[in-house]
DNA sequence: CGACATAATGAACAATGTTCATTTTTTGAA
DNA sequence: TTCAAAAAATGAACATTGTTCATTATGTCG
């Protein structure tokens, strides 16, 4: 009898299956305690079983973690339609810091080491990607003092990552609001970056 | 005979030692690489005798990243005299920026993880105070849009902070110059922040 | 000198990521 | 169905880690 599972498909499935316990276990026990070994239990196999479909603990890591930032991603994606430029990068800054706050041992992780081993390391990249385009956007619409593009692109990643690093690597500090930080600072990045207001010549 | 070392002025050195070479070693290989065993082969002495020293490895690490803070905040104090509070914040950003640069595993550790055990984890803290003074003067000033001190303070810090990590943490994404990156960004942020130019009333 | 306190040692332990010879399972043609 | 070849899964073994602690060495003072 043929499988009613292509090899294919069932490996895919194992593996998408590792993915999400090793996820799971990621998110509850954080860098310092994710253990292989822990995995392969949760999973029902054994250890050496996890390098059939991964070639060493950082590349299963690296696979966990995009998989979230695809979720990024599409949260990105599924913001509603803002009534200006200014508050649709509002928004973004926001969804940006909260799915950061979402799943915070995934985010700190994707900012972890750069080890030179897998080339491209966890890339965030395809939303910056979106931002950009967003950016450029903009920029043909004049709305910002700059016609930098790229320089905007990066300002704007550097302080929402910024303060989702922060608001994460220091629970106890005795933040303000995360609502009135997100606010402020994304207003003050934003005033600063816009042209003033439009003044009817 | 009585030694000419006091006891305890032999251990705080011995101790100071350790840092010392911990620092060096953790500079060098990072947080991946380091390891105890080579910081006693480089300090001459026995793995356990590091224990007598420092709790435990994180413990050790704390004080290698807090003896790196401390240099922080001298060059945060050490820096010259500006001729106006924008300008002068916009130096301390620059410092900021370019200490993270120079101490890169440093500056990384400072913020990675937030392991509930040693309770006040490593607190670049004094520089934040540091800059809360100065932003608290500016708001007395007047020079600001808001009077919330501690806000601007943590957005300041929040943006410092993210352009750091991010250049730390991407070496190979393709930024726009850094030089431009921190004035841009540090404008861009204070313009928002501080309140339109003088204008004689 | 000798006895006590302090410091230093490094073997031993548990846990980790990784490898690989061995065993089990699956597959497809005879 | 049978059976050999291929693919997948196993888990013991290895090297390395942080940490502990009984033992040894060193320094100090009566």
């Amino acid at each position: 009898m043929s499988p009613k599972q292509p090899r294919a498909a069932k490996r895919a499935s194992f593996e998408s299956d590792i993915i999400a316990v090793a996820s799971e276990e990621f998110g509850r026990r954080g860098f310092e305690g994710f253990s292989l070994r822990k995995v392969a239990q949760k999973m029902g196999c054994a250890v050496g079983t996890l390098y059939l479909y991964f070639d060493s603990k950082e590349d299963l890591l690296h696979a966990v973690v995009e998989a979230s930032f695809r979720a990024l991603l599409e949260s990105l994606r599924a913001l509603p339609p803002a009534n200006s430029a200014r508050e649709m990068f509002r928004n973004a800054f926001r969804a940006y810091v909260e799915f950061g706050l979402k799943h915070p041992h995934h985010y700190r992780c994707a900012f972890a080491q750069p080890s030179p081993t897998p080339s491209a390391k966890y890339q965030p990249h395809a939303a910056f990607d979106l931002m950009r385009e967003k950016v450029k956007a903009g920029v043909r619409a004049g709305v910002f003092q700059s016609n930098d593009a790229e320089v905007i692109t990066q300002i704007i990643w550097a302080s929402m990552h910024g303060l989702t690093s922060l608001l994460i690597a220091r629970p106890e500090f005795p933040w303000e609001p995360r609502n009135v930080l997100i606010d402020s600072l994304s207003d003050a990045l934003l005033t600063g970056l816009f042209r003033a207001k439009p003044q009817s010549h």
